[in-house]
DNA sequence: GGGGACATGTAACGGGTTACATGATTCG
DNA sequence: CGAATCATGTAACCCGTTACATGTCCCC
């Protein structure tokens, strides 16, 4: 139940149309929650049918652009999934997967493939850091909001940075450095 | 692509009926990639059908354990999966999207919320610190096959420590350790 | 008025999840 | 024989993915 409230999120910090939600999300949400368009205009359909939002007046008309933005009853949703129960979700990580499979067929190949998924979490890692020199100059001095929104950065940051580390050390256990 | 490799994998490791994988992945590769019963009867067809396993003999029945082993084909296909250009997948994190709505809605609730997941991750960590103690006394001096088992087993136990950390670390910005 | 960007929507598919159904074997 | 357990299998649903379709608006 992760995308509709990360829906609900992005309506209460400005209230959008679906195509400018799928453009939000590209550049923020999605990095821990990516969405397609279609996920999205899905979702909101259910979230008005919920009435949790409603789409800001004007005829429904295909092609036509429609703002929603957040009922009450919505805000309240949004309220109790914050302290609800939810346990994490079940890891599931291939690369964990590969090792396993060439500890019995094998590691030929996998050196260059962990190779570029370092290349790849060292990008993620400076964009991450791009966006916290520029949006968090002072996290400690900030208000509470700020400070989750850090906090969140700081995640993404410190998940990307224990993966370098970690591809180095296995490529290292290959012999490959 | 993930489940049939893991089973390939898995039958390589030893021939099973779908019962014994799915109490096997239980314990080991579910924890990098779970995966129920129905799951895996269903990848054992297509594998079959698809010609990278075989039963072994005796008429197909319903009830009666049927043992499958990997053929030729199978072990191919897995030793190219190894090697394989795959990106990470997306990351989804609905904590970050909670701390997120918290951010916007306030943080009611939440603390104790992150304390439960702490208690989990740490449990979870206890149980790979268990694992690694008794199945890889001396990693270093291992041979690859073993030593890349226990690169996966590493990682588990760094990304359960990097949660607690960081989960102690919002729980500090919350004002509530 | 035609092309391109903007915007919403439909359809089909696959993997993961849950609940349930059915057949075989063992053991008291 | 009956219950419990082992073992395989069916069905329905949801979410995420991909490809495609349709409608509106703006500007040259």
């Amino acid at each position: 139940m992760s995308l509709p409230h990360a829906i609900l999120t992005a309506l209460l910090e400005k209230p959008s149309s679906g195509l400018e939600l799928t453009r939000r999300f590209d550049k923020s949400i999605g990095f821990f929650w990516p969405a397609t368009h279609q996920q999205i205009y899905r979702e909101l359909g259910r979230l008005e049918e919920a009435a949790l939002i409603r789409a800001l007046p004007g005829p429904p008309a295909r092609g036509r652009r429609r703002e929603y933005e957040v009922l009450d009853a919505g805000r309240a949703a949004l309220r109790d999934w914050v302290a609800a129960s939810e346990d994490p979700r079940p890891v599931r990580e291939p690369l964990m997967l590969r090792l396993r499979a060439a500890a019995v067929v094998g590691s030929e190949g996998l050196a260059e493939e962990l190779r570029r998924h370092r290349q790849l979490h060292a990008e993620r890692l400076a964009a991450y850091r791009d966006i916290e020199a520029r949006d968090f100059p002072d996290p400690a001095g900030a208000p509470e909001g700020v400070r989750l929104q850090h906090a969140i950065l700081a995640a993404g940051i410190g998940m990307e940075e224990f993966w370098i580390g970690w591809l180095t050390g296995v490529l290292g256990t290959l012999g490959e450095d």
